[in-house]
DNA sequence: ATGCATTAATTGGTCGGACCACCCGACCAA
DNA sequence: TTGGTCGGGTGGTCCGACCAATTAATGCAT
């Protein structure tokens, strides 16, 4: 499946320091490097790839800022087990890195959010604030222009700010992001929409009431529903595929 | 709370352009800069630190991957809304932005934890190769010298490779992050320290087993009741807080 | 021979200044 | 009004130099 640019850009827009820093991650992931081995010098790579020396250095950055090597001033730079990084951002360069997405990775995030984001709703149905609710109502009611999509999004990234917990907040922006990319597959198709307007209007009603197991339970729903549909539609695609 | 040098680094180390990422960050943060508002030129950036445009660039590319602000080339720098970031590190520069943490920032940890490790455990339980299994058991009864803070992250760590989902994992490793640093102040009680090596055995036992609600319950119980450990020792720090 | 201070070489960190690529607003022409 | 052109400003890349930290070789004292 082909990526849309402007996500694909992560970690390989026109910037020369990220095209950079895609190769050389592309090597550490494939296990081309091991881990502890060290990595040519900044002047050799600058050689290597014909760049200066400073965009080696933002490529560098880069890198680092996903947790994938470790740069020792006066030492040299090293490759760490990417199995240890914390940063998100390493998903998203995983999972473009040949310009086609990996269904596996795919199905691992939906499962991680079916988890997690009831329980948010749970926890926002409690902490909601009367500005959350304030704010949850204009754009589940009052916003009949904003396309559903976008809607949805909005509503889960309120939903996770009324919960209150920066962690929540973070892993939704995160999950979020893969909707702007494949979201459209799925509300483009007019029952889902419609699937995702009721939920809108029902968890505002949990969340306006504080009826946390009610939000749970919404919420639960929808991700079911929303998972097995798209599970179904990437099925599709391999079949497509393997008939290619 | 003063903090271990190690890992305050992350965003202040002895790196200069570290020092200026964590002085715009702290701007950003703070809301001293409006969301979308235009940063100073690179140039007048470099000239107000009195430092090299390449510093200034190299803080500038810390605070895009905390997605804290956007970069377009031939126009400018613009401040983006970090409660719309998907960084976990942005916890990590927010948690120790004035080299204190911030408990409340802590609790939202402890309580997605408490919510996502339970059902890794579970999948765990269900996933694991004989591989996980065998590196478990070589961890959990065959590494005596190994301190109990190491051997505790290291069960966690395998636990969440055996549970197959990349998310689950890099979740973990954030989650370990913190434990590098606090953890002693949990496991150098052997009260406690005694409870985790229980756990360990427990969790194996049903991982072994592929028993994997006993795996979830195991973990769940583990987590509380350290949580509750931690909760207590914040307490205790705030009340001494106060007698200052 | 051993241990430790000194030194030299290597590597990342910072600097300064130059030029390229891109964006935008002002201005002009159709 | 529309469309194109151009100029100034901004980020992107480049070059070459020097600073700072690390490491390893050196050599001296024990």
């Amino acid at each position: 499946m082909n990526m849309p640019a402007a996500r694909m850009g992560q970690i390989t827009r026109n910037r020369l320091y990220e095209k950079i820093a895609s190769l050389l991650l592309k090597k550490i992931i494939k296990s081309e490097m091991q881990v502890g081995e060290k990595l040519p010098t900044e002047r050799n790579l600058a050689l290597h790839f014909q760049v200066n020396r400073s965009t080696v250095r933002e490529a560098l950055k880069k890198l680092e800022s996903l947790d994938v090597i470790e740069i020792r001033h006066g030492d040299g730079v090293y490759v760490k087990n990417y199995l240890e990084s914390p940063s998100l951002e390493l998903i998203n360069a995983v999972f473009y890195l040949d310009n086609t997405l990996d269904t596996d990775i795919l199905m691992t995030l939906l499962e991680v959010r079916r988890i997690l984001v009831p329980e948010m709703a749970f926890i926002a149905a409690q902490n909601r604030s009367e500005e959350h609710l304030k704010k949850l109502e204009e754009i589940v009611f009052h916003s009949p222009d904003m396309p559903v999509l976008i809607r949805d999004m909005k509503v889960h990234h309120t939903i996770a700010l009324a919960s209150g917990n920066i962690l929540y907040l973070i892993l939704l922006n995160f999950f979020n992001g893969f909707f702007v990319d494949f979201g459209h597959l799925y509300f483009d198709i007019p029952e889902n929409a419609e699937r995702s307007v009721q939920f809108h209007k029902d968890v505002y009603e949990a969340i306006k009431h504080a009826d946390s197991g009610r939000a749970r339970e919404v919420m639960l729903d929808v991700l079911l529903y929303a998972e097995q549909a798209i599970r179904s539609y990437i099925q599709t695609l391999k079949e497509k595929g393997e008939g290619a």
